[in-house]
RNA sequence: GCGCCAGUAGCUCAGCAGGAUAGAGCAGCAGCCUUCUAAGCUGCGGGUCAGGGGUUCGAAUCCCUUCUGGCGUGCCA
């Protein structure tokens, strides 16, 4: 990367001129073109160890930096940056290795192997994926693609909820609907059951294949057996929702299943090991104030039964009994109350809660003709993962998802997003990698399309546009780490939108086909293809298409 | 009340973990198709970075505080 090799230049020289550099520095591209194509502070930074002005300090580096060809100019600035301006030949000789590296350009071992765990979604399995599903969804397979192609070793997890009082409210809506379609009188369906549509498709499928025999089974078994009925289908509706908007899960974890290896009880054994269990009004308690929580949790209900916090509980110490270093939770806006005490559970049961990292993505509000629209899940009207991916498509879906940082409330404009002009950034993008494809396409025709490029066709790239282009494609291996380490998918629509800008801007500028010579058309040719594999890159990252005409 | 998140152009949002004159898209106005896709490009206007204090060479960015909005604060999940 560019960044570091300057930066590596910095400390050769700085070190021969024995100058102690202590401190960290940095090397970035100025926000303006006038201060350079990079600029680092090292002389401002360094300047109070080593007892000096900045910059007197900056003009002594520079004279020694200067004897490195990659530079066309280095300048002492403002109140002591130094500011770079690379060669052309620098750049192309950047660019060149940018084009052997192909396909795997911007993969590296920076993660180390490190085994990330990813959960996301964990939605009850008792209906229909919401948009904030679809949210969770588009942001976790996007970090998990990032942060694989930099070398961590990440997995998508998904825990299923199968298990308890949601549940069995699901299986007896399911009995009313089947009642209902037997035609028994049900009177006003309860307020607390799932009034959704899915809920009577199921019951009649099941009267189709099975009608009364249902109520021919012991109100226990009949339970039971509505239970697995519901949630085997809901659970493959789930699945089917998500492999529509290509996300696919390395796990998926069932509470029941847990429950059923023991490993609940594991997990008490640990907090009462740790001597901060106790009773009290006939429940087991969790004493998390002992770490930091801000009030006592139930483990165990006056009635014998678990809270939902102690499989889930379970659940994790199975995530790192599995060897996972980092265990990250993508969780819904309405879950930060539960933090503390995952945490508190970790730090009692002598593990480090560091490794737990939560990251919150904030609610999703649809808007159509500039009105919100509202949902109700009592109602059994919402929006759903599927409805929104039937209306607006897969690729704008998960570029609007991806759009924005996780803990900032997103406004997904459905107008916006089916809109096929300049107003909607997916298709912005996508055309830029569609343009180039025809540009191609118009070169074989013409043959002038080679068999294969030369490196002496660099030479050729020297125009700024070209040259910010190489610059940009050299961003990416960086950017990639940083979303990686941040946990910020959303650059990855910032960058794909910059680079997009500036192939429609280079396009309407320059004639690449039939530019004055054949060399030239051809070096332009190069810089496109190498463009558009890089474009194909970070929409694949995106899990969007990379249309080759639209 | 307490806790978490947010507040940047008329609107939707970036802002590279402290850098130089705060950016983009849309909306508004004015232009550009006999030429590789006009789903594009060019130009213009638009800001008390919610308010106030602090830290330092330097703050939209870090700390404190006030205000506004969202969410949470179950023996629900």
């Amino acid at each position: 990367m560019i960044k570091d090799i300057i930066h590596d230049h910095l400390i050769n020289c700085l070190q021969k001129l024995g100058i102690s550099h202590e401190k960290d520095f940095t090397v970035e591209i100025p926000n303006n073109t006038e201060h350079g194509d990079y600029s680092s502070n090292c002389a401002m930074v360094l300047a109070k160890e080593n007892k000096k002005a900045p910059k007197s300090l900056a003009e002594s580096i520079i004279k020694e930096l200067k004897k490195n060809k990659n530079y066309k100019k280095i300048e002492l600035a403002g109140p002591g940056f130094i500011n770079f301006y690379l060669a052309p030949s620098f750049f192309q000789r950047i660019f060149w290795d940018i084009r052997e590296s192909g396909e795997n350009y911007a993969t590296s071992d920076f993660g180390l192997g490190e085994k990330v765990l990813l959960e996301f979604i964990s939605a009850n399995p008792t209906g229909p994926l919401n948009i904030v599903s679809a949210r969770a969804a588009a942001f976790g397979d996007t970090l998990y693609r990032v942060m694989k192609r930099v070398g961590f070793a990440p997995s998508r997890e998904f825990y299923i909820n199968d298990f308890g009082n949601q549940v069995d409210i699901l299986a007896e809506s399911l009995e009313l609907r089947l009642r209902e379609l037997q035609g028994d009188v049900i009177g006003e369906f309860p307020y607390e059951a799932y009034h959704g549509e899915y809920v009577k498709h199921l019951a009649q499928k099941l009267n189709a294949t099975e009608g009364v025999r249902v109520f021919m089974m012991t109100e226990k078994d009949r339970i039971e057996h509505l239970k697995e009925f519901a949630l085997a289908e809901l659970l493959e509706m789930q699945r089917n929702s998500l492999e529509n908007f290509d996300v696919v899960f390395d796990g998926w974890v069932s509470e029941k299943t847990l429950r059923a290896e023991g490993v609940v009880e594991e997990v008490l054994s640990y907090l009462y090991e740790a001597d901060c269990t106790y009773e009290k009004d006939d429940a087991i308690w969790f004493a998390s104030t002992k770490y930091g929580d801000d009030k006592d949790r139930v483990l165990m209900k006056s009635d014998g039964s678990f809270t939902y916090f102690v499989p889930d509980l379970a659940y994790h110490l199975t995530k790192i009994q599995r060897g996972f270093s980092t265990l990250i939770d993508i969780f819904g806006p309405d879950h930060h109350g539960y933090i503390p005490r995952l945490r508190a559970a970790f730090s009692a049961m002598g593990y480090d809660e560091k490794m737990l990292e939560i990251i919150f993505l904030q609610q999703v509000n649809l808007f159509e003709s500039g009105e919100r629209v509202k949902m109700s899940k009592r109602a059994g009207k919402i929006v759903t993962m599927d409805d929104l991916i039937n209306e607006v498509g897969k690729d704008a879906a998960r570029y609007f998802f991806i759009a924005r940082k996780a803990n900032a409330h997103l406004n997904f404009d459905l107008e916006l997003a089916l809109k096929q002009n300049n107003e909607n950034p997916v298709y912005y993008c996508q055309y830029a990698h569609a343009r180039i494809c025809s540009i191609i396409k118009k070169a074989k025709k013409d043959k002038i399309w080679p068999k294969s490029f030369k490196q002496e066709l660099l030479s050729k790239l020297n125009k700024s546009e070209e040259l910010a282009i190489i610059q940009k494609l050299s961003d990416l291996p960086e950017l990639l780490m940083l979303i990686a380490i941040h946990r910020e998918p959303h650059r990855l629509a910032t960058y794909i939108e910059e680079l997009s800008a500036m192939i429609h801007k280079y396009y309407a500028r320059y004639q690449i086909v039939s530019a004055k010579s054949k060399e030239l058309s051809q070096a332009r040719l190069m810089l496109l293809e190498t463009t558009k594999q890089v474009m194909a890159i970070v929409f694949n990252l995106m899990g969007i298409s990379a249309p080759e005409k639209m």
